[in-house]
DNA sequence: CTATGTGAATTTATTCACAGCA
DNA sequence: TGCTGTGAATAAATTCACATAG
């Protein structure tokens, strides 16, 4: 294996191999051939042996591919092998479902704060975590959370990015459709629904 | 114009324009040149120049862009100038959510049902939808109804899949963390909030 | 003989540079 | 003069084809 940068399109498929990885070793399977992958995962075999390339030699030819070794693998390379704090700013409707999401725990994040304005949910307890008054933000500084996750309306987004930068968070999850102002080291990642949403008609078969 | 194939990330990058547009709109602007868009959307000013290029002339030299004319062309190419009817299946965290999410009217999106199995759900109304048990959904033939939008659990998902294709809908929009397997014809499009999540730590500078 | 790993070829997307129009 | 629209140049990603290892 010779240098290569990596693609990004590589570190977009990696939690999709990792997530079918995931799912095959709970159905008790050992081994897969990037064939048979590929037909799981919907990515070309060669893609996926790509992929993996850059990062070293996983597969054994002749074999196939490891997938206890393998998930491992991209563990790492993501970082996931580590627990990543985070906190939840908004516990509206979507904050409670991020909350709830199981998908949280698989990847080591610990979800370990959660603010809100309203008086009414500061104080309840949901899911081990007791929501705080956003004011308090400032004390995670201490906590070590690298993370926040941003669940407000639009117009306090940008606000709860800046506190949570204040704060020392080093990735932002953004909810919120809007775009967010963040220095340069911090990376974010936005989910806007209707961004994906809209671009569904263009794809379906004309009525 | 010559013919262009047009490339999917023209497409992708379609919503994030006209998210802005909208924005700008509010704000009561009229127009607006590639480059200031550019800053706005944090997309160069030639991309943007390009990806308008493929459908038309939209601007006007020496001036820029009008605002209103052209996220109207925008919605009339994502076909978002109609309204589409939508199905929801699971009213959960996740399902209760997206029923409560503004983002969805502002595309012409239109929740006209939801299902659920649980009995204590079934018949509640919800944003004025009444949730239906879940064997309904074969009547949403007759509502010429062209987008399902899954917000079960992953193993209730290809099952709640299987009824909205059979139901006669066009494309799928799908929260569930998991593959989907779908006729070819039809599109989904996969919201998996920890396939995005999963390569945040990536990108974070190390602690 | 099977399935990986990887340079090279091809395809796709981005960026440039400037012609063309208001 | 200013900003759009677009072929041409460049960069990036995918696909191929086959050498290589078990």
């Amino acid at each position: 294996m010779r240098y290569h940068k990596i693609p990004d399109e590589t570190i977009r498929r990696l939690p999709v191999y990792l997530r079918g990885l995931l799912f095959l070793l709970e159905e008790g399977r050992q081994s897969i051939s990037s064939r048979d992958f590929a037909d799981f995962v919907s990515v070309n075999p060669w893609q996926i042996r790509k992929d993996f390339s850059y990062f070293g030699e996983f597969g054994t030819r002749g074999v196939g591919y490891d997938i206890k070794k393998l998930s491992k693998q991209i563990y790492k390379i993501l970082k996931l092998d580590v627990v990543h704090k985070a906190a939840l700013v908004g516990v509206g409707n979507l904050g409670l479902a991020v909350l709830a999401y199981p998908g949280f725990g698989t990847y080591n994040f610990d979800i370990v704060a959660a603010f809100d304005t309203d008086r009414k949910k500061i104080g309840k307890k949901i899911k081990d975590v007791t929501v705080e008054d956003i004011s308090k933000i400032r004390a995670l500084k201490r906590k070590k959370i690298d993370l926040g996750i941003i669940a407000v309306p639009r117009k306090a987004a940008q606000e709860a990015t800046d506190a949570l930068v204040t704060a020392g968070v080093k990735g932002i999850l953004n909810f919120s459709s809007c775009h967010i102002a963040v220095p340069k080291k911090i990376k974010v990642i936005t989910i806007d629904i209707a961004m994906d949403l809209a671009r569904l008609p263009y794809y379906m078969p004309a009525s």
